[in-house]
RNA sequence: GCGGGCGUGAUGGAAUGGUAGACAUACCGGACUUAAAAUCCGGAGGCCGUAGCGCCGUGCGGGUUCAAGUCCCGCCGCCCGCACCA
């Protein structure tokens, strides 16, 4: 016997190219029903890793599904290619950012490409291409004109040693990444973009997005913040003059009895008039500005306060005073940058109570508590109870006491219930070259104009350099000198670019009419809009899928879109990510060198590193990343295995949405399988005759057959690839050890290579084509399982007494419920049980299980 | 700090509230081979020496239920996001 390899070297462009020959995924609009399927696509870093197999595979799992369902399937790639990293390069390896970028995006195309996704190339984009970001900043004219756009003053980090603004990431334990200077804030004039004007209808949206995660929806509804509460007015005593009233926002109005300091932010209106005349408090204000812009650092800070000596007047007792703290946890974004302490109710308030002596008075009383006892020590209470030490509250719930406060401070004319949301608006201004230029012009007599539609785009000048750090454009001799669009005078063009979350925003619509001389184009967003299935990474749970959400909305409004489009996406999936150990070596400066795992040897005595041998510090299992260079390159396995191994692995064992650590051992496994399956196919092509028919068998093939399209339907419909997969190794072991006859096995083998055509497409052609199969297989439709063929006619039911399993009967499938009970309570091991007694009751679940209570 | 998620054999994982561990990896044994690889067949959660109709077992502690990996409450650990990383 002759069984030859199967050699995915030769197969597998073989069928890349039959199926660009028969432009087999080209997407055209037609009258069939269509499926958008969309990966978020890659950040050109100039490598695919894992990651991008995984993501791309479980949405070409879904495309060719979907296409063999009959559905006509677009299917993109593109590049989010602004952003940077290319910037990054261009200072170190003084490279053109474009050059870089353009390579890079070569590179992975070419790394892309020998997977055998079923993509349309011909609407490939890039956000760098001005083709792409022309109509982007034909867009912004467009939103301007609507009124979603505005500028106004907002911190960024500065590095007051390179001169240049810094990314939260580039900025480490308050330092410069390239400086090493401390930074400071800086307030620029930026753009931003008016989303949080659709905070509620961006919230209660969410209630439709029923094929999204739930923990997406939650995340999304927090990170909007709505909130009900108070906003109200303190009178001040001492106050520089213009501060007579400090407005603030709460959402516990009911504790305001608690009240026992007011604290601002140190970016507060008044904060700043109070440090002319008070150097201590300049000193304080300084060092709070000292940490970064990050919520996140904010909330982590050690809480700190500083008397200045002003207080205010508890609005339902003038006489009662309290004192006015400049504080490093109020944020100025947030509400009125300035609140009410109340120390007892709220974990802050109560370690800044104790840290600055003040008062703590327990307001609100646990149900099953004394209220004469009751007492906050360390810990504030945040439960549920009745009102105490609260005047006219006293007695109330929560609730009724939030209203009853909301009305006297009504009633007395200092402030009303207000809706809150935690949302800003969206910050687009980036000072850095690359990235999307905003097309506006500043004129002396003008103001700001925009650029005339004709002049789009505003391209990015190529002679540019990087030697000096900041925005080149900034310093552009002629770029950025320009005649005004209106008036024709002399104006100087905006140096900031756009946020690269902006590219990244309408990128979906794009695809539907990419090379379009405007945005989109009415009949193909018609048509191909929504996406019907969004796969990517739960890491952009939010800030991405927010700004799409809104942009959508936006697009609408300036008429790119249509109104059904406003929600963009129908079905969102949030893979899993791909993890590796982290290996590093300790640097001069104390802090580690990454060491990609290549570099890395597993000796007795722990892992070293390969040139040198010195020991290397094993880290935890987490994100691959370009920055850790905990990664592992999948051109490897292709050149080593082939696509399919690739393919089957990353969809085989974890589920879909969960982390997924990357073994060499499961490629091998999945290598090993595809030829398993490839023997399976040579074998028959050569004993085709020599097994003689045999009904039983046969039907036995046949029902393992129908069970296994069931199986791995319901898998792909419900994205649990790693269960298809498994259907898929479980009926393998049923056709190899089926002494069924030929026939029977070729039919299996042809639904076999449909089934496995989503996930090794190339594998599948070559057993299709070998046992006879029609065309391609990835243009056959998908087999329908027969419901007769899934259910036997004898039934094993377990017996439980008392809920521990003690035995199990079989009997037919049909058999009623009565007779179950029946032939159960003569079990033998039941009889022992009950002991001539008789059971307390008896649980049948037909097909299920029998439980005995005795 | 705040918001969200996850936790099952040595490992990845399976299980509409109904036989926990499907399928796979690693491992062990056997067949084939001069040998190895490959392939094929078989074994296997833990404990009790053997043994049973035995006991224990889904991060930890409680609870609901005839029945809990699954539902509820409280912990612990890890991961993701926090608005200028993409």
């Amino acid at each position: 016997m002759s069984t030859e390899r199967y050699n995915a070297k030769t197969v597998e462009p073989k069928w890349q190219a039959a199926w660009d020959d028969a432009q087999v995924f080209k997407a055209e609009r037609d009258t069939r029903e269509k499926y958008y399927v969309l990966e978020m696509f890659p950040y050109p870093s100039g490598r695919i890793h894992m990651g991008h197999v995984r993501n791309y595979t479980m949405g070409d799992v879904v495309a060719r599904y979907k296409s063999a369902q009959g559905f006509n399937v677009l299917h993109p790639m593109g590049w989010d290619a602004f952003g940077m990293p290319a910037e990054n390069a261009a200072m170190e390896k003084k490279v053109h950012p474009g050059d870089w970028t353009y390579k890079n995006i070569d590179d992975m195309r070419t790394q892309l490409k020998p997977m055998g996704l079923s993509i349309d190339w011909s609407r490939e984009l890039a956000t760098c291409d001005p083709e792409y970001y022309g109509q982007q900043q034909a867009m912004f004219i467009d939103m301007m004109e609507k009124g979603l756009v505005y500028r106004k003053e907002a911190v960024v980090n500065w590095d007051p040693v390179d001169m240049t603004v810094l990314a939260n990431e580039q900025v480490i334990d308050g330092k410069g990444w390239r400086s090493g200077a401390a930074v400071e804030r800086k307030e620029l004039t930026q753009w931003f973009f008016k989303i949080s004007e659709y905070s509620e209808e961006l919230l209660e949206a969410i209630e439709t997005l029923n094929d999204w995660p739930e923990k997406v929806r939650i995340m999304q509804a927090n990170w909007i913040g709505k909130s009900q509460g108070l906003q109200f007015r303190f009178d001040t005593i001492g106050a520089p003059e213009g501060f007579e009233a400090l407005d603030v926002y709460t959402t516990r109005p009911d504790t305001l009895y608690g009240a026992s300091f007011a604290a601002i932010s140190c970016d507060h209106p008044l904060a700043k008039a109070l440090e002319a005349k008070n150097t201590e408090l300049a000193a304080f204000n300084a060092d709070c500005r000292k940490s970064g812009t990050s919520e996140e650092e904010l909330e982590k800070a050690p809480k700190l306060g500083f008397d200045t000596g002003i207080t205010v007047t508890h609005p339902f007792h003038t006489d009662w005073k309290l004192p006015v703290y400049v504080a490093n946890f109020i944020l100025m974004g947030y509400g009125t940058g300035a609140i009410f302490g109340c120390p007892a109710h709220d974990q802050r308030d109560l370690d800044f109570a104790r840290k600055y002596d003040l008062v703590v008075t327990p307001v609100v009383c646990p149900e099953d508590q004394d209220p004469d006892d009751f007492t906050v020590g360390d810990e504030a209470y945040v439960g549920l109870g009745r009102m105490i030490n609260s005047d006219f509250m006293n007695g109330m719930t929560i609730d009724a006491a939030k209203d009853a406060a909301i009305n006297k401070i009504a009633d007395l004319g200092r402030g009303a219930g207000k809706t809150q949301y935690r949302l800003r608006d969206w910050g687009v201004s980036r000072q850095r070259y690359w990235g999307c230029p905003i097309p506006v012009v500043h004129c002396e007599t003008c103001g700001i104009v925009p650029e005339k539609k004709e002049n789009l785009p505003v391209e990015l000048p190529k002679d540019v350099n990087f030697e000096t750090p900041g925005n080149p454009l900034d310093r552009h001799p002629t770029w950025r000198d320009v005649a005004c669009p209106k008036c024709g005078k002399p104006a100087k063009r905006e140096t900031d670019t756009m946020d690269t979350f902006v590219d990244s925003s309408w990128y979906f619509a794009r695809f539907t009419a990419p090379r379009a001389d405007t945005p989109t184009v009415k009949e193909d967003a018609e048509y191909w809009m929504n996406v019907d299935q969004y796969i990517g990474g739960i890491e952009h749970a939010i800030l991405h899928l927010l700004y799409s959400r809104f942009f959508a909305r936006a697009m609408n409004i300036t008429g790119h879109l249509p109104q059904k489009a406003i929600e963009p996406f129908n079905a969102l999936f949030t893979q899993g990510m791909v993890t590796h150990e982290t290996y590093s070596t300790p640097g001069p400066d104390g802090r580690p060198v990454w060491r990609t795992p290549d570099e890395v040897r597993f000796a007795e005595n722990g892992a070293v590193l390969i040139e040198t041998g010195e020991p290397i510090d094993v880290g935890p299992m987490i994100k691959m990343s370009k920055s850790k260079k905990n990664v592992v390159d999948p051109e490897d396995i292709i050149d080593q295995y082939g696509a399919d191994t690739a393919r089957w692995f990353v969809m085989s064992d974890s589920p879909p949405e969960r982390d997924v650590e990357w073994t060499a051992s499961g490629a091998e496994a999945a290598w090993k399988h595809l030829q398993r399956v490839w023997r399976l196919t040579a074998e028959l092509l050569e004993n085709d005759e020599t097994t003689k028919s045999n009904a039983d068998l046969e039907k036995d093939l046949t029902k393992a057959t129908h069970r296994c399209i069931d199986e791995v339907t319901r898998g792909i419909e419900e994205f649990a690839f790693n269960k298809s997969v498994a259907a898929l190794y479980q009926f393998t072991n049923v056709v190899a050890k089926s002494k069924a006859d030929g026939a029977a096995k070729r039919q299996a083998l042809l639904t076999m290579s449909q089934l496995m055509q989503p996930m090794t497409p190339h594998l599948a052609e070559e057993v299709w084509q070998a046992m006879g199969g029609k065309g391609m297989v990835a243009e056959a439709a998908w087999p329908k399982a027969n419901p007769d063929l899934l259910v036997d006619d004898t039934v094993t039911l377990p017996i439980q007494i008392n809920g521990k399993r003690r035995d199990e009967i079989e009997v037919p499938a049909d058999l009623a419920k009565n007779e179950i009970e029946k032939l159960a309570l003569e079990n033998a091991a039941v009889q022992k049980a009950l002991d001539g007694g008789s059971p307390k009751k008896i649980i049948v679940v037909p097909g299920r299980i029998i439980n005995v209570v005795v």
